[in-house]
DNA sequence: TCAAAAGTGTTTGTGGTACACCCATGG
DNA sequence: CCATGGGTGTACCACAAACACTTTTGA
């Protein structure tokens, strides 16, 4: 057995936030082959004095221009034909941004857009593969975890978490239930503001720092 | 950005079994710096034209002498310092070997060994953090999933499987919930033969190919 | 006939699901 | 006063948990 150092090592991150009702992912436009022209995950090597989280954090930042969300490792892919230039292992991330600050990104620079996760264009190298990996991973995750909260802001109402859940899953939950089981499981509290607009104001809640994210030994939504 | 290659990608692999009533995993004394005469669990450098799977399953059948047994990736470890002579990243995988195929190893070469999961010796670089994290996730698993068949020679009786659960679990279970749970899981079918030792001859059983690996909706053992 | 392990049912509690109406506000 | 979204309770069912004795074989 020999030691092979051409093995490039990227991040690749799929960035998930919630526009308009739906669910989308930050791409961006190749201008270089190979996929000249198709659409990417953002990306980018890891450099020799940086750990893969901060590469990812890295990424995330430079593409997306936030820090400080939720990030986690996703999967790592290693097909040795992934990439036509040479061997590229990637560690695949996902990062959920809050609603509010995803309007930075997609907006000024041309080659980085928000694109509804159920409708993506082609892309390039197994990125599909990977986005798809994400959801995945992303709708089993709010089935038992307290994870749902990163989309949104500081601060949300019942009826937001409860888009924000059914944007995600693909399906529309009981409203009773949904308050229910999510302040029996005590991650939220209320702030005591309310928010009006149309119809009758409502409660504002935020995420307990002290909870529990996993919830224990029952889906959450099974 | 500059593309950095020299990051070497190697494969670790955490080998479980059953032997003795324990959950152990194979280790490996090194016998060169550094660490030099601590325990490691097997791994190698990826090589340029094999999938990270690939380099796992060599890895597997050049330590434990297996093929074909359960084995996934874990998680990707990649700390700036993790290993002194150089930046390595490191995709963990982990094994399930059953229990009759476990003598291979360990007996031959003197430089691998079985040992018990819950009492492990210092171990080099950051490999005590992916055992733990490995047992962490093939608990987990346990309770979700029929993985725990994997631990086990092709037919088995209902007392072995138990015993093997309890074991990864660490926890001693009803017998009368247990036997219901799995047989309306329907992942075992009746072989037709009986095994016979001490006291009454047991059914004997085996994993069912075509059934569902994940246990929907409710975990296994909450 | 005894030791040893296999095998078997019932009760009780908890949590999931389904379901429809009244409330508070702004226009 | 009406449109809009916020907020609330109950009945039924399915599954989890706790629990002890009988059966079959080999020595």
């Amino acid at each position: 057995m020999t030691k092979t150092s051409d093995i490039f090592v990227t991040v690749d991150i799929v960035i998930f936030t919630l526009r308009d009702g739906d669910l989308q992912v930050l791409l961006v436009k190749r201008k270089t082959p190979p996929f000249e022209g198709r659409w990417a995950i953002p990306g980018g090597f890891v450099q020799h004095d940086e750990s893969l989280e901060d590469a990812a954090a890295r990424v995330l930042f430079d593409e997306a221009g936030v820090r400080g969300v939720h990030i986690e490792q996703l999967y790592t892919f290693g097909r040795v034909d992934r990439d036509p230039r040479g061997r590229m292992v990637t560690v695949a991330y996902f990062a959920l941004v809050p609603a509010p600050l995803a309007l930075h990104a997609g907006s000024s620079t041309s080659d980085a857009q928000w694109q509804s996760v159920y409708n993506l264009p082609e892309m390039a190298f197994d990125h599909a593969e990977i986005v798809h990996y994400a959801l995945k991973r992303l709708r089993y995750k709010l089935e038992y975890t307290a994870v749902g909260f990163q989309l949104l802001p500081k601060t949300f109402t019942l009826s937001q978490l409860q888009k924000a859940y059914e944007t995600v899953l693909g399906e529309r939950l009981d409203k009773r239930n949904f308050r229910r089981r999510i302040l029996q499981a005590q991650v939220i509290e209320e702030t005591g503001e309310m928010q009006s607009g149309e119809g009758r104001p409502a409660k504002l809640y935020r995420y307990r720092a002290d909870a529990v994210a996993e919830v224990k030994a029952r889906r959450l939504f099974p």
